[in-house]
DNA sequence: ATTACTAAAACTCGAGTAA
DNA sequence: TTTACTCGAGTTTTAGTAA
């Protein structure tokens, strides 16, 4: 997609032409973005040829709505600025500790896991791990996790299973350096599994409730 | 700025121009915009005669680091992006307390300020402003509150000289509301004046250099 | 008032190439 | 290898104007 078109899109979402319909003239667009009502309505029609928005030509007015391909072109670049400036800069989220049901300490006692944390993230984890429940606006940083890379564990079979691949990284829980581990095949839930060299919970004395900030340091990309 | 132009900044800070320096050849940034390595060096030399870049070409491999108006241009176009999806939720913003030259409490005196205040944010406001430096990655967050309405406070006359517009949004400090003040034509500072009915400073004992954070409640599109 | 066509001007691009 | 110049081809833009 060419960046004149990209701009013209974002213009028309910034018109409100994201959830609903953006009444926009294309003089008003070319003014919005610099050039003539010629060249913003051959944009409008290159946005309705590559099907990013839709348009109703209700005679006078003309109101223009992205439709879900648009959208998705704005997230994307959206991400990409995300990643520079939310990526740059350490990462804070804030949980809540829950119990979860027992999983992870079953995958922690794996040695096909153990093995590849110990090579990579230097210590030999507890075999527990610690959950915190992310809520509101942190859910983006943890949907920006997501989308990084991290430090890669790569999956492995054993006793005729398959264990899937996971993506880790390196942070701080008060002090104390520990790792979040983030599973490739995700269920999009708002958890965040920690681990550490120690058992965080009675380290740190953590009872279900506590609300604690996790830094995550500086995430390659 | 036109929107190649951008894209290309955008790249050099993809590639980690933001805070330190990219190693770039003209042809893989060519590469990475889809063009020729010939359209590439012309899109560095606008960079450079943008002033939004420096240049090290040191032999073989040149070095492209983003200016800090290259960083501000990029940072305003996030603000655009966060304005479109993140805009649904009250922002927060962290800034610490600093002692400006005293002209926040000039203007706030002027009646022609005083009476709209009164009508528009529904108090009488304390003469004198609450100034907070902004920091890091919140400096995206007072972006997105320029790109934004607010309130809007008119611009006057009185006593021969023009008194300039500004927009208000409403917001909390430490549970005592308040409003941050954008003045219409900004510097582009990294300072956030914050407005009340009381004098917040000694009301709730603020000290330059303490950290307070400021809760920005659901600011209109 | 709109949108959008035509034609010409103005740009931008990449090939070739120099340094 | 680099970067970046010239120049012709191709593309985009705008003014004029129709519908």
């Amino acid at each position: 997609m060419k960046a004149p078109a990209l701009e013209a899109l974002k213009q028309i979402a910034l018109r409100g032409g994201l959830g609903s319909a953006a009444v926009l003239s294309s003089r008003d667009l070319g003014t919005l973005l610099g050039v003539s009502q010629q060249a913003a309505s051959l944009r409008i029609l290159e946005l309705l040829e590559a099907g990013l928005i839709t348009r109703d030509v209700g005679g006078r007015q003309q109101r223009l709505q992205l439709t879900a391909k648009g959208g998705e072109a704005l997230r994307r670049e959206y991400a990409e600025y995300r990643r520079l400036f939310e990526v740059a800069e350490p990462l804070t989220v804030e949980g809540t500790v829950t119990t979860g049901l027992g999983e992870g300490a079953f995958y922690m006692r794996q040695e096909g896991y153990r093995s590849q944390f110990r090579q990579k993230l230097g210590f030999e984890p507890f075999s527990g791990t610690l959950n915190l429940r992310v809520e509101g606006r942190d859910r983006t940083t943890l949907e920006l996790l997501r989308s990084l890379e991290g430090v890669p564990i790569e999956e492995f079979k054993s006793g005729g299973r398959t264990y899937g691949g996971a993506k880790c990284f390196p942070a701080t829980l008060r002090g104390t350096s520990c790792a979040v581990i983030l599973p490739l095949r995700t269920h999009h839930e708002d958890i965040l599994e920690v681990i550490s060299a120690t058992n965080l919970r009675e380290a740190l004395g953590l009872k279900d409730g506590n609300v604690v900030e996790l830094h995550i340091g500086k995430p390659a990309g």
